[in-house]
DNA sequence: CACTCTTACGGCACCCGTAAGAATC
DNA sequence: GATTCTTACGGGTGCCGTAAGAGTG
């Protein structure tokens, strides 16, 4: 008898073309998993995947099975979540966050999250795009909101929402003087994220672009830290306008303009091309739909 | 965690309208395929039959889902048939066949079937059309095979061979005459099967059509006896023509016209519409593939 | 009282995970 | 030797069938 539970094995074992990985994903043994497909294939009475090398490869027969594995994949889905509806997403969500996605809107998505799926348990990974990107690929993770969209032709971007950068610097560092010029940057220490980070990464590009010179750079991989940083003078960065605002209230920072602007960054969900999990879809849709990097009132 | 087997549960249940049915058909208690049904509800978070009457019958929720558990079934048998192939036909197979069909076609399509699919178990009951029409629509048989098409609108009658069907009568009986008057009809007695086979419908129409009188009118359930009967020179029999043959060769009986000729008999392969199985969608196309209602030889 | 479905329960089969093995690079 | 998948095996969950129960007409 063919089981669904066979199907998705395959499925994603063929998918991430690795047993331990898609055993992962199904929170399985890979033990476990490699008997579910050695069952299958000797339901089908086929190999589906060839042995012979150092990793399995997919055979004629398995790559014919994939399309229709997929449907039938999906066809079970639909039917599950057009009765079930939102009680259908359940079981463990492991995904992604940039350091300022985590800093700002992690807190209120999984809360929102935990309302409207109780039965999800959420894991979320903080850490810097790049890193999210690959672990997003390998399947480790589900999904990942980062900043700036992947290259990656195996993941989708969705972008989700727009986020206005400024210049921020100590009022002590800069005096009166609230324009950045070409000559102010190149005197002042630079704090960026890590290269590995989305918003470091479009950051170069605006440089490099507008024949900007820096002085000193300092990079640092939490955005947390980088604020703090700025606050104690060491030097200026950028941070999301929205973030920024309470430590302006505060007297501890100031908004230095710049010509020209510092670039919009834009946010993406980040996912598989080849996830159809309802999990990943309905996630995807919860999280268009709540897309505000402001700080959550209680931290301003 | 969603299950074909659930799915099939419901499917077969909600089709059927009755779960002792469904159970039957899956070969499955009814207290599991109730279970299983029960799983199914708690799965989706709500009742697909409503239980508060003497017989379940489907909510709203049941109707919605009845269409999709058929696609998902027949996905799913897709996706065997298509990488399996002949080998996804298992199990039991109970069919009906009437009583010509019994005497001619069954051993050579038992022994086709046999050997194309060696992992099915057949179950062939013989019986009258009518009778088996009714187990086929109740469920208790997968298809039959019989002469006529049914009038019942849950099944589908696809019609596989004509057969034709001539006058018997022992030598003896009718000296030179070779021609089936009305007077001579009317003056002999008619062995024919009783009015629930197909063949005997069709003939009554023959006779109204035609506004002929027979004499006396000798009803027998059983094809070869009724040869027996026409050797004996009992009375005269309408059988096919294939089959009188050896007889004729014999000397056992002649053969003799009428005008008009008797209809052309057609025999259908019949099952419920709403059976989407492979198994029956392989042996219907075995069925056709193989339509020969002349005696086997070594029988002749 | 006949019919249809549910509940209770003992038993067994299946599936899972741990751990060791085999094969490739 | 590291990685990837398979095999062996003990243990537990879940599913099955029998049998009794509940509710309807």
């Amino acid at each position: 008898m063919l089981t669904l539970k066979q199907v998705e094995a395959f499925y994603w074992a063929a998918s991430l073309a690795n047993f331990a990985l898609a055993a992962g994903r199904l929170h399985l043994s890979q033990s476990s998993l490699s008997k579910r497909i050695a069952e299958l294939e000797s339901q089908l009475g086929q190999n589906l995947f060839d042995r012979s090398g150092h990793r399995s490869v997919l055979t004629p027969a398995g790559q014919a099975l994939l399309p229709q594995a997929r449907k039938l994949l999906r066809t079970a889905d639909d039917l599950v979540e057009s009765l079930a509806g939102a009680a259908s997403v359940r079981g463990v969500c492991r995904f992604g966050v940039g350091e300022l996605a985590a800093l700002s809107w992690l807190p209120r998505f999984v809360a929102r999250a935990r309302k409207v799926y109780p039965e999800l348990v959420l894991e979320p990974h903080v850490d810097l795009g790049r890193a999210l990107e690959e672990r997003v690929e390998s399947g480790e993770l589900d999904f990942a909101v980062v900043a700036g969209s992947s290259t990656r032709t195996a993941l989708s971007s969705q972008p989700i929402a727009k986020v206005r950068f400024v210049w921020a610097a100590a009022p002590a560092l800069v005096g009166e003087r609230r324009t950045l010029t070409p000559e102010l940057l190149a005197s002042l220490a630079v704090i960026t994220m890590p290269t590995d980070a989305g918003s470091a990464r479009e950051f170069d590009n605006w440089l490099l672009a507008n024949d900007f010179e820096v002085g000193r750079r300092l990079r640092c991989n939490n955005l947390a830290a980088i604020a703090g940083l700025v606050v104690a003078g060491v030097g200026i960065s950028f941070l999301p306008e929205a973030w920024l605002a309470p430590l302006v209230r505060r007297g501890e920072a100031v908004v230095l303009d710049s010509r020209p602007a510092l670039p919009v960054l834009a946010y993406t969900f980040q996912a598989r091309r080849d996830d159809i999990r309802p999990l990943v879809r309905q996630l995807k849709a919860l999280v268009v739909e709540e897309v505000d990097f402001s700080l959550p009132s209680r931290l301003q």
